[in-house]
DNA sequence: TGTACATCAGTGAACGCGCGTTCACTGATGTAC
DNA sequence: TGTACATCAGTGAACGCGCGTTCACTGATGTAC
C-alpha cells in the first residue's frame, strides 16, 4: 500500500501540495470509491507527513469534497467529449436529440470506465447549489447537470420538446441514466458483456427520448 | 451510543441471538446505512460479548449480508402493500398498468421512508443469482426484482406490452425508478417538498409507462 | 547589495478511538445409559 | 427417574491495526529596511 509513490523530494517545500493531495485522493477514489479517500494514505503517496495536509484542508471531509469536485469535472469532460462527436448538420430536432443521447452515453461511459470516480462524484454535498461551481465544470465551463440542462434547452428551441414539459425534465432523464449507471457498476447488471450493455443502454435512451 | 438497549438478560443462553443480531444490525442500517452495520455495536445492543457473534456469523460481512437480505425483504413487503391497493376491476390492460405503477410507487416510498435500509438492500452481493432467495422475499414469496418481473408479465398477458419488448424490460423500469430513488434520498432532489416529490414521481412513472 | 525578521509550509511524535478478530475459558443444555 | 458427559452458546481479555487529529517544533522563503 504505502510502498507506491516513494517520497523522493529534494526541497523542503513541496510547491504544490494542495493539488498533489487532490490528485492522490483522486487516484484513491478511482480505485476504491469515496471511502478509499483516506487522508493519511494521500499524504503517504505524496511523500509528506500526515499532518501536512492540514495546511491545505480543514479536515478529511474538505479533502474528500475537493476530490468530489474533481470527479464531477472529469464527468463533465467525458460528456463534452461525447457531445463533440455529434455532427451538427441536418434537422435541428434530430441534432438536439442526438446531443441528448450523447449526454447520456458520455455519462454511462464514464460510470463504466471510472466507477470509483463516478461514485465519488455523487458522494458529497449533492445539492443543486454547487451545480454552478466552476471546480465541477468541464472545458465548456458547465457542470454535468448544467450540460444536461443546456441540451434540453436546445431540444425545446428545436421544437423537439414542448416547452411546458421542459421544467424538471433534467430529473427524468437524469434518474433513468443514473439508475442504469448504478445497476451497471454496483448492481445486478455488472455481469453483462459489452454487447448486452450496449443494447440496454440504447433501449433506455430510446425510452427517455420517447417518454420525455 | 452504547447506553441504548441495556444488556438486561437473565439466562446465560440468549435463545435467539442470531435473529437478535440481524434485528440490531437492521436498526443500525436504518439509521446509518450499510457502513453503520458494525458488529461490535450490534452485540452491544443485544447485550452480549462481541465475539458471541462468531457463533452465528463467519464474520462481519456475513452479518451485513443477512441484514441486506432482511432489507430486501422489507422492500418486497412495501411493494406488496402498494400492489394490494390496486383494484382488480376493469380493463385488464389498465389494471396491469396500475400494478406496474404500484411497484414503482412502493419502491420509491420505501426508499424515502427508509433510506438507510434502502441503501443497505443494494449494498452487498447484488447479483441476479440471489434474486430468488426466500430470505429476500415478501409475503408473496417474491423478491422485489421478481415482483417487478411478474407485473411485467401481467402487462404482456393483458396486451399492454408487446411480448418482444418484454425481455430486459425489468432493467429499463428498474433503472428509472432506482435512479430517481437515489436522487431523492442522497442526491440533489433531497430538498424537494412532498408535493414536488410526488409530481416528479408521477412524471417519471408516466415516462416509463409510455417509453417501455 | 546585504541583513533581520515575519511568515508559514512541512516535521516528528504522540493521542485516543473503535474496530474486527482470536484465544482459552465457563456454564447451561439435552441426550445416552 | 437419576446421573455422566458431550455439545456448544456465550465470556473475558487481549491483539494489532489504521485512522483522524493535535501539539510544539524546524526550516525555507520573501519582504522591509
Amino acid at each position: 500500500m504505502s510502498t507506491f509513490f516513494p517520497p523522493k523530494r529534494s526541497t523542503y517545500r513541496h510547491g504544490d501540495l494542495k493539488h498533489a493531495l487532490v490528485a492522490a485522493g483522486t487516484e484513491l477514489a478511482r480505485t476504491g470509491g469515496p471511502d478509499a479517500v483516506v487522508l493519511r494514505e494521500a499524504t503517504r503517496r505524496v511523500g509528506v507527513a500526515p499532518n501536512a495536509a492540514y495546511r491545505h484542508f480543514a479536515d478529511r471531509k474538505a479533502l474528500l469534497e475537493a476530490v468530489c469536485s474533481a470527479a464531477q469535472s472529469s464527468l463533465a469532460v467525458a460528456i463534452e467529449q461525447e457531445l463533440a462527436t455529434v455532427r451538427a448538420a441536418g434537422d435541428p430536432a434530430d441534432v438536439a436529440r442526438a446531443r441528448l443521447r450523447a449526454v447520456g452515453i458520455g455519462y454511462l461511459r464514464f460510470a463504466q470506465k471510472e466507477p470509483g470516480l463516478f461514485r465519488t462524484a455523487f458522494s458529497a454535498s449533492p445539492d443543486l447549489e454547487n451545480v454552478g461551481d466552476p471546480a465541477r465544470a468541464g472545458a465548456s465551463g458547465l457542470s454535468p447537470f448544467l450540460l444536461l440542462g443546456s441540451v434540453l434547452d436546445e431540444l425545446v428551441e428545436a421544437g423537439a420538446l414542448p416547452k411546458e414539459r421542459r421544467p424538471g425534465a433534467e430529473f427524468l432523464a437524469w434518474s433513468s441514466v443514473h439508475g442504469l449507471a448504478m445497476l451497471l457498476i454496483d448492481g445486478p447488471l455488472r455481469a453483462l458483456n459489452n454487447k448486452q450493455t450496449h443494447a440496454i443502454i440504447e433501449r433506455l435512451l430510446d425510452m427517455v427520448d420517447q417518454g420525455l
